[in-house]
DNA sequence: CGCATAACTGTGTTCGAGCACAATTTATGA
DNA sequence: TCATAAATTGTGCTCGAACACAGTTATGCG
């Protein structure tokens, strides 16, 4: 139940409190039998540090240089600067600072030159969305390198061993399929991936196979599952010619944000007897939700992504807890009722 | 940018540390044009003391007393304790401790016992689930009068200024009719309400309305919307019966946890295509979700109302951060694809 | 043995806030 | 005017860990 200081230790261990934190962190110069002996007692009585104390000395400012997506480029990202928020509120007691550095999503060469901004801000940790496989793979191995812990979210960079937040993409295809599958009787589906700017193409790719592989496991279905690329300049026209084309479609399954696009042409062609299901709570997806357009929305939660990214590498600098190396968020789906409290701060 | 400490502004205002220490807890013996001075600096710096010292000096231990349903009398409640562990873990660095108590959800009398322990055990701050009004009420009162504060979740007490952690249980029922609207043709709709041994009479009437305002909102719905409530011990009996009585049924809304009996039920008379909504990721609920007896269940993440409550509690003790008077979770919607990540610990 | 050097061990200060108590200044009254 | 009380202000220690540095003991070698 006490807790036991070092004080405790070194009257225990009939020495001094400058030779127990000796041992305590290996700075050697002790003398074995008395390393020994001060070892044992730290084990037996299973010493843990006053973290409070600890803090206190050192009484150091931590910088966490942040490089996420512009969200004034592409308003997925807005919230993410909300969880990062609730994060170095949740820890005002210690002297936590961020350097943001925001890139292009749609530019690896801007990626790259905030980077080396970040580098220069010198941080302790590093919390970034490496949007770009081939260059996030670089950069993430310099800091590993440098030894500079890289928190990752939105999507991972399976070369790296950098930490990740974020979701089982495989599983969330499954889902959106039980979706539509318990609202819709058994007719023609079709998954669109409608291209952002930048490529996403892995996280759809994934989503893509969970979905099928729903309707694999199906017994007695046997219509078909259509797949429909559209790149983002063409998407209307594209889209149009697609919806005619089928018009047994049933069920549409949006693999990224864009849903609304598709909400916006069933309104217009007069098809919102489809049933839609995307991604993401942008407010244009929200109304679509809210007006019965879009049924499901499957909220990929980029704020809570980036507060644990951030939460689990502050609680690393402070308290020197580990950093877990992968954390899979739960899945969460939303209708037009259960949206509000998900669209809070 | 820089953090100014009691010595610093002391030096400003051309005063000692002990003065400007005086001021701040407002302890008095300080000349009026001194303290003036002193508190102008204050506010023109917006002086934050460091917490991490004022905890090291301070040096409290901080006992918690926590007051719940016992898990042994009913499954729901077993999360409860992750949550309650997964807080204290949080702030493993400060002397936190926790009494806990549990209670037989089905006997006041047994409330009031293990109240009185907690009591006795002089907690400085208590965690509860107040499940009975009118003992909860004069407990809460009892404990405003001797300013212990309390955290409530589960049930709110509405009596009482306590904070409380919970859901929107209205909202909830409309969260579950829009499911089963979204998964059933028109047909007739049934509210069962299993009487759990304790009283919850509170909790089910407020998603009885929710639910049937969902289904009053909506244009072209001529169906009926039956309601049928089962004590504990007559279950399979009279839900039996009244399955008989209503073969137009499309669906089902258990507001409680106990949807499995229902599921059950369905299984054993052939009438699994009636859709089923029901609450809480039981494992008799889990399993029945997985095989589609069960198509939604609605999560009230009693983990997570723990954990908050605690949460903001220890905030409060070692921070002196406010703690919110209220605060509703979002609802997670949960079928047999997404549950998995929501039942680990 | 003596003395230098290495090996080891103990002491004291720091971090910032909080508080007891000492020290100083001001007020009061005879 | 001066003693004394009252009001005000300053000093110094504490919390526990970390680390610099001083102090002590052991070892080696001429």
């Amino acid at each position: 139940m006490k807790k036991y200081t070092i004080k405790d230790i070194a009257q225990l261990a009939g020495v001094s409190k400058g030779t127990v934190d000796r041992v305590i962190h290996n700075r050697g110069n002790v003398a074995k039998d008395v390393e020994q002996k001060v070892r044992a007692l730290l084990t037996e009585i299973n010493y843990q540090p006053n973290l409070i104390a600890r803090n206190l000395k050192n009484n150091k400012v931590f910088t966490i240089g942040v490089l996420i997506p512009d969200p004034s480029l592409d308003p997925y990202w807005a919230v993410c600067m909300d969880g990062i928020n609730s994060a170095l509120a949740e820890f005002s007691a210690f002297d936590v600072r961020i350097n943001t550095f925001l890139y292009d999503p749609t530019d690896t060469a801007d990626f790259l030159d905030h980077n080396e901004a970040l580098l220069q801000s010198e941080p302790d940790v590093i919390l970034m969305v490496p949007l770009f496989y081939k260059e996030a793979t670089s950069v993430l191995q310099h800091y590993q390198s440098l030894n500079i812990k890289v928190g990752t979210f939105n999507n991972q960079i399976t070369s790296s061993t950098a930490s990740f937040i974020g979701q089982d993409l495989y599983q969330s295809g499954r889902i959106a399929a039980k979706l539509l599958h318990s609202i819709s009787s058994t007719g023609d589906m079709a998954i669109i991936h409608i291209d952002e700017k930048y490529k996403n193409a892995v996280h759809m790719q994934e989503k893509e196979k969970g979905f099928k592989s729903y309707y694999d496991d199906l017994k007695g279905f046997d219509n078909t599952i259509l797949t429909c690329k559209v790149k983002y300049v063409e998407t209307e026209d594209k889209l149009r010619d697609f919806l005619n084309d089928h018009p047994q479609l049933e069920g549409i399954f949006v693999t990224n944000s864009k849903a609304f696009h598709v909400a916006r042409l069933l309104e217009s062609e007069n098809k919102t007897q489809i049933k839609l299901v995307g991604y993401d709570l942008l407010s244009d997806n929200v109304n679509y939700l809210n007006n019965g357009t879009i049924d499901f929305l499957i909220h990929q939660n980029p704020r809570q992504q980036a507060y644990l990214g951030l939460k689990y590498l502050i609680e690393h600098l402070v308290f020197d807890k580990q950093i877990p190396e992968k954390f899979l968020l739960p899945i969460d789906i939303i209708n037009s009722e259960n949206v509000t409290p998900f669209l809070r701060p």
